[in-house]
DNA sequence: CGTAATATACATACACGAATGTATGTTGTC
DNA sequence: GACAACATACATTCGTGTATGTATATTACG
């Protein structure tokens, strides 16, 4: 029953793909490697040989998939446009609107902020998590120092203030929106949300 | 070995201290009730004559201890003062100080927003939790409006979308924060976290 | 270029510990 | 002496990890 090279990475990626559902659905704790197998149509066997354990499959789609919202932030920041507290609204905006509008970013957000917990033996993916936050928490600070300094944005904002309280405010919002979607759309209220946020830092001198 | 009434609340209440302590550090779903029974110094039997399971010392916990940040702000709005937006300030600042300086309330925090996922058997938990939040996000919302019309907030302030967005900010600033205590202190930071976000509402006409 | 050797990609079977729930025993109290 | 408040013992299930079987793709060799 040998397959070929591209039939294997097909199974490790319908694995890959069945522990994504199931992490979101019902959580990394209670999803059996079993489990996993049977929603990708195969034994615990194949399982076993493409991942030595729950915790490596876990491993690969945290660091291959959970990347920090700051991060996006950052990207959409390198290159700059005429009005940037515009385009930062923008890119904050669009950040909260896709986890409504693309289903499976909505799934791999889900699984990482509300069905596992990092303590034990995930604390080290959780470490390697916030080492890379860190890093693009500075760099979005920098990129703040540099606009005030600049004028661009309102003097008497913090750098440091204002990149914790943006990361935790959408952090707040794509928590409270996953876990109950129905209490409100991001496509008619991210905007604001983030209008109220955002709006009052122009310099106004 | 048969106990007094009260020694048999002080067993229970050791055994509730116990899931606390080992959910919060553990997660929910990693601590057995072997664990709990060790840790309060009895049995599982002990545990199993107290509760049916560990969801229901789960539910125990959860309807007793969790509540939302937003009931906390509405409870501290009731009798209203002089300076209502300082009010409003104080009240969420201290709410996240309270997280660092509160070790028994940082703990049941870190316990039900961050070690445990509500998919699965917990779902009722959330329910419950959600609709008593539904509940105090109304009540805000109201307050807000009222205020708005009253001229104590601006104008172009949404009440909707200031509720949504308020609890969100404090549920991601603690989410982050319990994450990783180190990362930022609360009592130099969290008056100004909470200034940039609700320093600019005041009517200014 | 055909084929034997080997490694790959699994499926199947088994052994084990951990956790749960229940049944039953024990002791002190009212 | 009956019942509350446990401790102890037992049965069962679930998940894991590993060992083994096996068919086929790939490679090496003559």
């Amino acid at each position: 029953m040998r397959k070929t090279k591209e039939d294997a990475d097909a199974t490790k990626q319908a694995i890959l793909d069945a522990a994504i559902l199931l992490f979101s659905e019902h959580g990394v704790a209670k999803t059996s490697l079993e489990k996993i197998a049977k929603q990708a149509n195969v034994t615990r066997g194949a399982v076993y040989w493409h991942f030595a354990s729950k915790q490596e499959i876990f491993e690969a789609l945290h660091d291959q998939l959970h990347s920090p919202f700051i991060q996006t932030i950052v990207d959409g920041l390198e290159n700059i446009t005429s009005n940037p507290i515009e385009q930062l609204q923008k890119v904050c905006t669009d950040i909260l609107i896709d986890l409504e509008i693309n289903e499976a970013k909505r799934k791999i957000a889900t699984l990482f902020l509300l069905r596992c917990d990092y303590s034990g033996e995930f604390a080290e993916s959780k470490a390697r998590f916030n080492a890379k936050k860190a890093q693009k928490h500075a760099s979005l600070s920098k990129y703040f120092s540099k606009a005030i300094e600049q004028g661009i944005f309102s003097k008497d904002t913090d750098s440091t203030i204002l990149t914790i309280g943006l990361s935790a405010y959408l952090r707040g919002l794509a928590v409270e929106y996953l876990e109950d979607p129905s209490a409100f759309s991001m496509q008619r209220k991210a905007a604001r949300l983030i209008q109220m946020y955002l709006g009052n830092l122009q310099c106004n001198k």
